[in-house]
DNA sequence: TTGAAAGCGCTAACAT
DNA sequence: ATGTTAGCGCTTTCAA
């Protein structure tokens, strides 16, 4: 004889129902509070669903109303601690409104990008958030198709496809430009990370390039490092730089990931910081405020950024451009 | 006149049957590569899907077919890197094979993780992945009642529910101590960040101790930190601890974020390093590793982790406690 | 206030 | 090889 222990199909509203001795739809009224019925019925649904430990399915709820509060995020990288950073910001306000963050990450690659987007749009999500505005033809033709609410995050220099919330780049590198030249340094430099793949660390590029052209100044040498960013990339970045480069009294970094690596390379070679060689990152990261002597760098609002958009999608907000701005950290790196 | 510009409704499988002169199952069949079909059949199939712009519903195929091709991540923060380390392992091998994931964020808050995990399985996913061993004994029950796969990860010293994947924390903390001891230092202490919260943590000490204890030593003082990890906390905590028990040779720290804000105590404070003080993190991170003096740690699997969960939660494997241990670096702060 | 019933868009038998 | 059809578990009219 064989004892069947089938798997115990899931509690389904209808078993509910059956058990509370009320309709269908009257145990989906109650549990979405949502349309009207007696405080009886409420109590015998609420005392079922205890009972039989009811989970509502989503997959069908969604199918049934089309309304599918999934939020997608389609974003380069969870190394860099921007990206995460957003997720945060986005994560508490869409659970508070009881949407669902689904992600997945493209490696700076593009066509990755349209890739994940397409294969995300299958879940019929209210929104995808994407990083900046550089995308495929082929991604943008999806996603105007799909008819969801695109959001392009951490950038404002572009042509937004729906809604964007960021900041200018290409201003945060003008700023990082003019303060240095204010501080007195005259002989800058530069080492950055991939800037094709990083299209936002290249609109700081321009900015601050720009600046120095305003001021009738010039880059005095760059060194620009293939892949990601990371510290130890700074690091090696900075070594070079120095060597092909010498003289230079400043330099600015694609990050402060970039840059904590300089300033760990002029630790271990005895260059006094700022006094022989001033250092300025981007994003303004906690572990650039605790190292001995605090990061000059610029502050972005990530977590704002990633709330923002979150709110905006909730609460379906006409297509728009957030500049949530940013803030210069003097530090003393510089 | 009022032209209306009403909102498209997405093309379905039955347009794309019509449009190809085939039946709906023809379609599925074709496009799930699954089942049998001319390859004319296909071709008109594949063209009304390119002309059509068709993107697949997954909510209703998931209702359909009862297998959502969801994985649920319940993690405690996205702010310590581990996190996301962990998501960026499994992330690549489930988009490989198709499955999505989804996440939440607990704030190391084992209620919070509790509610979050419910609503998880309102989306039926096909495993939920948790941090540790420890939850509530609601987490627990609805996690046994909903079926689905549960993967416990970054832990192995506890009862699993059904897979864990990870390393021991305990025997990662005594392997630091034992390392301490035979390098000579004799007057230990240690720094650390909430440690109810952060169970791991927690063993990690506890391993620490015992390894002592073994020795016939003991922890000459400890600095506990309220909250979260961070390289300010750890800068913060190394401080009390010095002025609270000065004649420390070796600081333990809870991880590598904590041991960098030591370092840069240190640094800033003439405190020479491993000469005047010894520093041992945990995690082994990058950035630990290109600091002037690499930092003694331990390189945690945390990719790995990731990558292994999602194939066993793939492959359907059976409970297991998969452990993937820890490698010492030496480093040059101890 | 409540229940019956018609889908939502797909998959999976089951015929053919 | 292919089409027909019965659901998957819900939400949402629509009557009652």
């Amino acid at each position: 004889m064989v004892i069947d222990f089938k798997q115990r199909t899931t509690v389904t509203l209808a078993e509910v129902a059956a058990a509370a001795g009320v309709g269908e739809s009257t145990v989906s009224r109650v549990l979405r509070n949502h349309g009207s019925f007696s405080p009886k019925a409420r109590e015998r649904v609420l005392d079922a669903v205890e009972r039989l430990g009811y989970v509502p399915n989503r997959i069908a709820g969604t199918l049934a109303s089309a309304g599918s509060r999934l939020v997608a995020f389609v974003i380069p990288s969870l190394t860099n601690i921007v990206f995460p950073d957003v997720l945060r910001g986005a994560g508490g306000v869409l659970e508070e409104n009881h949407y669902q963050a689904v992600f997945s990450v493209t490696d700076y690659d593009s066509e990755r990008e349209e890739t994940l987007v397409s294969a995300m749009l299958a879940w019929r999500p209210t929104a995808v958030m994407l990083a900046g505005f550089e995308h495929t033809e082929g991604t943008l033709k999806i996603l105007r198709a799909s008819g969801c609410r695109v959001v392009e995050l951490l950038d404002t220099d572009g042509t937004a496809a729906d809604l964007a919330v960021g900041f200018s780049n290409r201003q945060a590198g003008r700023a990082s430009a003019e303060f240095l030249l204010r501080r007195g340094y005259r002989r800058l430099g530069y080492v950055g990370h991939d800037l094709d793949l990083d299209t936002r660390a290249g609109k700081r590029f321009t900015g601050f390039c720009e600046a120095l052209n305003l001021a009738g100044s010039r880059l005095a040498g760059r060194e620009i490092r293939a892949g990601a960013s990371s510290v130890e990339s700074g690091r090696a970045g900075l070594k070079q730089l120095l060597e092909r480069a010498p003289g230079l009294d400043a330099v600015y970094f694609s990050n402060d990931d970039m840059a904590l690596g300089g300033y760990f390379h002029c630790l271990s070679n005895g260059i006094a910081v700022p006094a022989d060689l001033a250092l300025f990152g981007h994003n303004g990261l906690d572990i650039g405020q605790a190292i001995p002597q605090p990061l000059a760098s610029i502050r972005t609002p990530r977590v704002a950024t990633g709330k923002l958009a979150a709110e905006l999608v909730i609460n379906e907000a006409p297509p728009q451009v957030a500049d949530l701005g940013f803030e210069l950290i003097e530090g003393a790196t510089a």
